[in-house]
DNA sequence: TCATAATTGATAGTAATACTATTTATTTTG
DNA sequence: CAAAATAAATAGTATTACTATCAATTATGA
């Protein structure tokens, strides 16, 4: 099978870790770690000793911890809208489009073959878990300035646009969609951590199944009234 | 005019900053702080000189930061409930109730002359931009058994409620009301830093008016379809 | 080929942060 | 009013998030 690589925006880092033996281990332990410590409890001094290698060495790809985060939320939006190119290829049916889409935002996320290289599980929890914090800073303007979230505002915005070829009429379609992409990871954290803020059981196997039907339903009336 | 006091549950602090001149200097200034320097920027070293007091004085009212926000957030939700509460005061018509609390939760925060202590404008920047870091740490199993995010769970019950009166059937109703929480908070985030995520204008003035619209549109239309 | 430059990595710092332990002052109460 | 309890101030410490400097390796080109 073909192994794909994502092509990252420049800004998103100081060396590309893609290019390297030790950028590769970079993204890949900083995954399992940031998974298992939590952003916070997540230190490059940690990654270093973890992959043998020193702090500098790390600074050398990323201005800071955070850069990291970002570029490895970015990887993931990158990724969902490619999976989302990939399966409204030919599809010319709007209303089929947007819930291939939605079906591909909230299905339970498995490895990918086509990149060995990433462990998409931990990093969706991740995502879950930490992509708020992305932006949720004092320097957000800058940062995106320099066009650090222009995979999530891509990827919006072309979901926005199959909102759009069902209903022109509906104006509210870069907020529903944006509500969308958040709500169904704050609704995966809450089944698990604060289960009251849902209506969903986690201990049955049906949780993604019920996310899935949660966001279709709310997106699908939301424009249909 | 009467001066209140929200009843703030015991875990949320060491001491009681409402019960002293100290406590309720450190509320006060936080608030400030965090709404300019925000969450990360603010250390307990820097409020000490700011009140003219010490570290070690703030450790006696809260364990560390993190609690000192999950309080001022909880506040928020406690607040809004009981502004919820109060509105919602002798009317019987489910509609008109989640009209009216959709209306409260989105609605432009002015000062409370019942809580003059408190700056709400500020404390509704911070929620706006801090308030998911309350619970998305590595901690938060153990914060929700303490009960921190009792306020916030409270209030989503409370409104879900409505839902159900409205539509018994409906069965999405924590979940569309958690969504609906955080999205109003997150559109008007995305208005200000990220307007490409959003169909607001952040320069015109009826951003409040737009974002409550939104919120409406969504809630209405999921349930009644 | 070999010197030079460029890149990469290792070592050793520093200022700031998030606390903690101890000491000192003040207030409460029997 | 003395003893106990409480509150606040002082002075630490380990860790974090970097930076500056130095050493090793690799690439380039006359």
């Amino acid at each position: 099978m073909a192994t794909l690589q994502l092509l990252m925006s420049e800004n998103l880092f100081l060396r590309d870790p893609q290019d390297t033996e030790l950028g590769r281990k970079i993204i890949q332990e900083s995954i399992k770690m940031i998974d298992e410590l939590g952003f916070e409890g997540f230190t490059f001094k940690k990654l270093a000793i973890k992959i043998d290698s020193t702090e500098a060495s790390i600074y050398r790809y990323f201005e800071n911890k955070h850069r990291l985060l970002v570029y490895m939320i970015a990887w993931y939006w990158n990724w969902l809208e490619y999976k989302i190119d990939f399966g409204t290829q030919n599809i010319s049916d709007p209303e089929r489009k947007l819930e291939i889409a939605l079906g591909i935002v909230s299905e339970k996320k498995i490895a990918d073959p086509f990149f060995p290289q990433i462990d998409e599980e931990a990093l969706y929890r991740i995502v879950i878990a930490e992509s708020d914090k992305t932006y949720l800073t004092k320097q957000v303007d800058e940062d995106n300035k320099e066009g650090l979230f222009r995979g999530f505002k891509s990827l919006c915005h072309r979901i926005a646009t199959f909102i759009n070829e069902i209903n022109p009429e509906f104006e509210f379609a870069h907020s529903l969609i944006s509500t969308a992409l958040q709500a169904g990871h704050q609704q995966l954290f809450y089944a698990q951590h604060l289960p009251s803020l849902t209506d969903f059981d986690k201990t049955k196997d049906d949780l993604h199944q019920r996310n899935m039907e949660f966001l279709k339903t709310m997106v699908f009336n939301t424009i249909k009234c």
